[in-house]
RNA sequence: CGGGGAGUGGCGCAGCCCGGUAGCGCAUUCGCUUUGGGAGCGAAGGGUCGCAGGUUCAAAUCCUGUCUCCCCGACCA
């Protein structure tokens, strides 16, 4: 038997663990701060994963694939870059091991020349590449998403949300002027605003990070945060305009249509697994996971209900006619005919995998010509006829589609708040949580200020906010309000 | 890396204080009865108690060392 989820309000992180066994999405590894992604998990993310992919190549966009390991000389070519993963690589540092009565140990003889680091991120051993690819004007731009998986050593891990390893896609892409740059920049943040809200019905706030919360070696990132059901944000993604900074570090250079030789201008984006936990957190509830219709492997579950060989077989017809008859509508359905699990059993599962739509189906049902409906989101069961129900069934996921952004929608409107002066900052932050509006007055002092009284960071300086104010701290002009809230 | 907690069949735990070489619930397998919200009964299989030393006639239990995981902080997608 499926073990019990603890309540969300009692203990978000035990519910969120809980809800992650439950929904048999992943579960730790015996390697420290790694996780297996399960079939249900890897499933849920083939599905985002495709739906980006097409988001992708519809904005001309193409795949390729870079080197897992990245030699060390290449990550201390670009300073901020350094700075920044320097301190959570995994290194390797020898190629072979030799046995030792019964075990093995690293053979000394094979340290390498050159370490080779396990890539954090693919920047370097990306525009290494594209220094061959680019000779002209005529090579650019160059739009280039990798799929890959990285590392990076992490003190704390949590599954999905951070762990030393994860899958992700980053784009990284050249072009020949700052303006065109910039212009990628900020479609595939809109791409990935559009991804969390149409895909995931995650709705989120867009805007610019502030400097010290930067990556990397970027000049400018710009970000997606959702905000969580306990009032804790999440960054879903970032995409961040490079400047020239690594055509400098790695020498790339073009000729342009003037003659004159000229640095690319670059930019770097990527959204990870990371995504799964946020989805979990935007909608899940005490029953388990919630998935949006779109995402959902499985849309649509039919629980066959019968007492006797014979009702088992007039309900597997019924059933398996419905089936059918979804198929070929395009919904992803499924029917459970195990005959070892009572249906009560199996709706408490399909619930904690967050199954967007169930139909049970009995002997009562086949009599009536009808069929039993019960909606994942809202826990509502209803009647309906049998005849249509494709139809019926396929607009129903779209509604639920669209409810679970309303309500998300709602949840995050109703936890975000406006402050004007610290103390109401503070109050705020305490007794509600969620994302707060405050006029800043720009400086990495009163940033960090904040942060260390409070917990709160600025998650990102919305596009728009633009009103005249003064810092809530130190009273100075603020040309517009930011986003404050505690962040995982 | 600092603070706390925990390692005992697949999962969750008890036993440890006060040594006598393992037990409970769930899961699994088989049988029968069941099936409209996590089924019942009966039987069976499965663990050298994280690892390494030490004390002892005897160690899950006491001592020393060590590794790992989880939670809370600092850091990060």
């Amino acid at each position: 038997m499926a073990q019990k989820i603890t309540k969300r309000d009692q203990d978000y992180s035990q519910w969120y663990l809980d809800v992650v066994k439950e929904a048999k999405l992943a579960e730790h590894s015996p390697v420290r701060g790694c996780m297996v992604i399960r079939p249900t998990g890897m499933a849920l993310w083939e599905n985002m994963r495709q739906g980006l992919d097409t988001m992708f190549k519809d904005t001309g966009h193409e795949n390729a694939y870079f080197p897992l390991f990245i030699p060390k000389s290449f990550l201390s070519k670009e300073a901020q870059h350094v700075e920044g993963f320097a301190k959570e690589c995994a290194v390797i540092t020898h190629s072979r091991l030799k046995s030792v009565d019964g075990g093995v140990e690293v053979d000394p003889e094979s340290r390498l020349e050159e370490e080779l680091i396990v890539r954090p991120t693919s920047e370097t051993i990306i525009w290494d590449t594209y220094r061959g690819w680019i000779q002209s004007y005529r090579d650019l731009p160059i739009l280039i998403n990798q799929w890959a998986n990285v590392v990076r050593w992490e003190m704390r891990t949590r599954l999905f949300l951070r762990t030393m390893e994860f899958l992700w896609q980053e784009g990284h892409t050249a072009h020949a002027t700052q303006k065109e740059a910039e212009e990628e920049t900020l479609q595939m943040l809109e791409v990935y605003r559009t991804f969390a809200q149409d895909f995931m019905a995650m709705p989120v706030i867009t805007g610019v990070k502030t400097e010290s919360e930067r990556f990397a070696g970027a000049v400018e990132t710009y970000c997606i945060e959702a905000l969580m059901q306990d009032g804790k944000a999440l960054q879903a993604g970032t995409s961040h305009f490079l400047g020239q900074n690594f055509a400098k570090a790695f020498d790339v250079k073009f000729q342009d249509k003037d003659g004159e030789l000229k640095l690319v201008w670059a930019t770097s984006w990527g959204v990870s697994t990371r995504l799964i936990g946020g989805l979990i957190m935007t909608h899940s509830d005490d029953n388990g996971l919630v998935i949006p219709p779109k995402l959902a492997p499985t849309q649509v579950v039919i629980v066959p209900i019968y007492r006797n060989d014979e009702q088992r077989e007039s309900v597997a017809e019924y059933g398996n006619a419905i089936l059918s008859e979804l198929k070929s509508l395009g919904v992803r359905a499924k029917l459970d005919n195990r005959d070892n699990y009572k249906p009560g059993f199996k709706f408490a599962e399909h619930e904690a995998q967050g199954i967007p739509l169930r139909i049970a189906v009995g002997p009562r049902d086949v009599e009536n010509n009808n069929v039993e409906l019960a909606r994942r989101d809202t826990l509502s069961k209803s009647f309906e006829s049998r005849d249509g129900i494709g139809e019926f069934v396929k607009n129903l996921l779209g509604t639920i589609q669209t409810d679970l952004f309303e309500t998300a929608r709602k949840r995050r409107d109703e936890m975000t708040s406006e402050v004007e002066s610290y103390d109401e900052f503070k109050k705020v932050l305490n007794e509600k949580g969620g994302f707060i509006y405050a006029h800043w007055d720009g400086t990495a002092e009163t940033e960090e200020l904040i942060k260390q009284q409070t917990k709160a960071t600025i998650r990102c300086i919305p596009f728009d906010k633009t009103e005249e104010g003064s810092c809530m701290v130190t009273g100075k002009p603020s040309k517009q309000k930011v986003l404050f809230a505690k962040a995982y």
